[in-house]
DNA sequence: GATGAATGAGCCTTCATTCAT
DNA sequence: GATGAATGAAGGCTCATTCAT
């Protein structure tokens, strides 16, 4: 029999990464996918259920490779939490930092999915951001943190400032060098942006 | 005394606002719009040329909305430029504070209008981007900021956080009151989340 | 606006019905009913959910007139149990004796619905052939027909027989003129093959 | 003791048998019945030219029993007409009789066969409606049947009352037990309904 | 201008068939 | 011969856009 080449899923993802981010999800033809893939239009079929389900697939292993990060440096004990800010922003920036196509991808389509699925994506989402606001809360009650911010909004401005970052050294990577990106995202953060102090 | 026919191409853009908020742009039907608009499917097409022009017509008017106000607040004399950073995270709230719909619009569908026009939008948004960055630089060289900032940076990060936060606002309001909201972006962008000074 | 043409539905339907009974439901390709409706492809769908919903028309049309057909002969006070079945044989000859891709749909694709859906054409099925053993039955009582015989089964016969002379008329009408089928499938019925009486 | 290799094709097309059957010739999927016959997608091919050849060789193993038991009735020296008449109907039933989905096959797919081939399949039916149509004439001769009816029409009777018998047995075997169908499609033929002689 | 029925290009998906192993 | 992954042609259906009234 004619052996599974053995990537040819990895290769439809990465394909699809590709065009997903360069043409939109609506934007993406199937026979474009597959052609970028090196694969027939109907092998496609074999290792996806549908178009959306490569979507989906894509955003599960972004995800989950998010959660596992981000759960590992929430619950560690040798930080504090400023260390802990610190690591998750790096971790995002690690992530993404690799392909720009699958930044854009994650930055663009990700409301296709808050749109329909009211479940899984949405949850991985809602769990994110809580991990956050327990890092913010641990640094509140230490003392590290200043205890007028709220927690759910500082998460959400960390979330919102990284992705539009990411997108646009996705857009232009020169003009927005990732070890940059990542230490002013940081330094606002923490510091603010007053001089006086 | 309302002029049924004197206001179709406003409550054309209307429609589309929701609609397109609701279901994206790709999931919206033009026969949907007409519909929640009172109009015929043809009738569309009377005041936009097609359906990309609708979205086109409505970000036209956004941006140029958002421009003015940063424009005028960017060239005021009487403001710090501390005070026109927190006068500008007030104007956008403003400006998508009236309708949830337009803030779902803006912070969902502004890629694809990056993607294929090189052009306008891309203009306005650099512009936009700009303007921050003098008041950032202003602020620097007054001295109210600080000098190790990147004032381009800096900007995105506000952007992109205002976005997240619009966009959470829209999704539950609730949660995410607006008056808490300004009043955390600002204070976090300005102080940091250090509590040590 | 452009006015419906009015009739559009009917020349879809009747186009239907020279497709599918040429090529059977599967064969039939929607494009080439809506050519010889002499409408464009999408029309179609203006007037009928999907091809299925095509098929399921001209059916739910044939079984109601067939129907109500038997339904009044059934009842009628002047007629004798043999004149009924006389009557019924008639009825479904006038039925399709109109038109042969009528008849051979009707032939033809039947078990494509008897398949699928356990409702609404099996009920036609079992409805119109409790008429015809409620007939038999009737004659069954009034000492007209043999009473050694399954009612049940006598319907099915007739059903069966009519349906495949039916089938050869419509294939080769001047081999099998209507009015010698009628004639003969109601000699052999009621008096059977034997000569001897 | 089962040769697993010797028997494929027959495996293969006893699968194909149910398969057809039950999801009809359209809805039939190669990779189905292979795996229903225990075999690789692929080796039905080998043993097959592709899908219509599977139904044909169904057909042809069908028609060709068929014809050789009628012909060995129709030759017959020991019978007259009239049981000349009753063995062909048993002919039928046995053939079909043993297997339901073989009869529903043959019932709902005939027409696949007919459509298209206008050669092989057409020439088996016309022939065996023409053995039909010499006994019914053998017994018009002999003065056993009555001479004012059609030869082919009658055979056309008799093949499509046991065709819906079949049909009805196939699919509710308690309602229509074969016995009771037999006796009663040759009481029916050959006496008629009437009760009166 | 207004209408909404009509249009038809285009895409996702299926599945019979092939072929490298 | 046997396998089943791979192929790609084909068709049902959608929907932005047009146009006769």
């Amino acid at each position: 029999m004619r052996q599974k080449s053995g990537d040819k899923d990895k290769r439809i993802a990465a394909a699809a990464i590709r065009v997903f981010a360069r043409d939109g999800f609506h934007g993406a033809k199937i026979t474009r996918i597959a052609r970028e893939a090196g694969v027939a239009t109907g092998s496609v079929y074999l290792y996806f259920k549908n178009k959306e389900s490569i979507l989906h697939h894509l955003f599960d292993a972004l995800w989950k490779e998010l959660h596992a990060a981000f759960d590992e440096v929430a619950h560690r004990r040798d930080l504090t939490a400023h260390e802990k800010v610190e690591e998750i922003i790096d971790r995002i920036f690690d992530q993404f930092g690799r392909d720009p196509s699958l930044a854009l991808l994650f930055v663009n389509e990700q409301h296709q999915l808050l749109r329909q699925e009211s479940g899984r994506f949405m949850q991985y989402y809602v769990d994110f951001l809580q991990l956050g606001e327990r890092v913010v809360r641990e640094g509140m009650r230490s003392g590290e943190f200043r205890s007028d911010i709220d927690a759910r909004m500082f998460t959400n401005l960390v979330f919102g400032a990284a992705r539009q970052l990411l997108h646009q050294w996705a857009r232009a990577p020169r003009q927005f060098p990732l070890p940059t990106v990542r230490r002013q995202i940081k330094s606002v953060f923490l510091h603010g942006l007053l001089a006086s102090r």
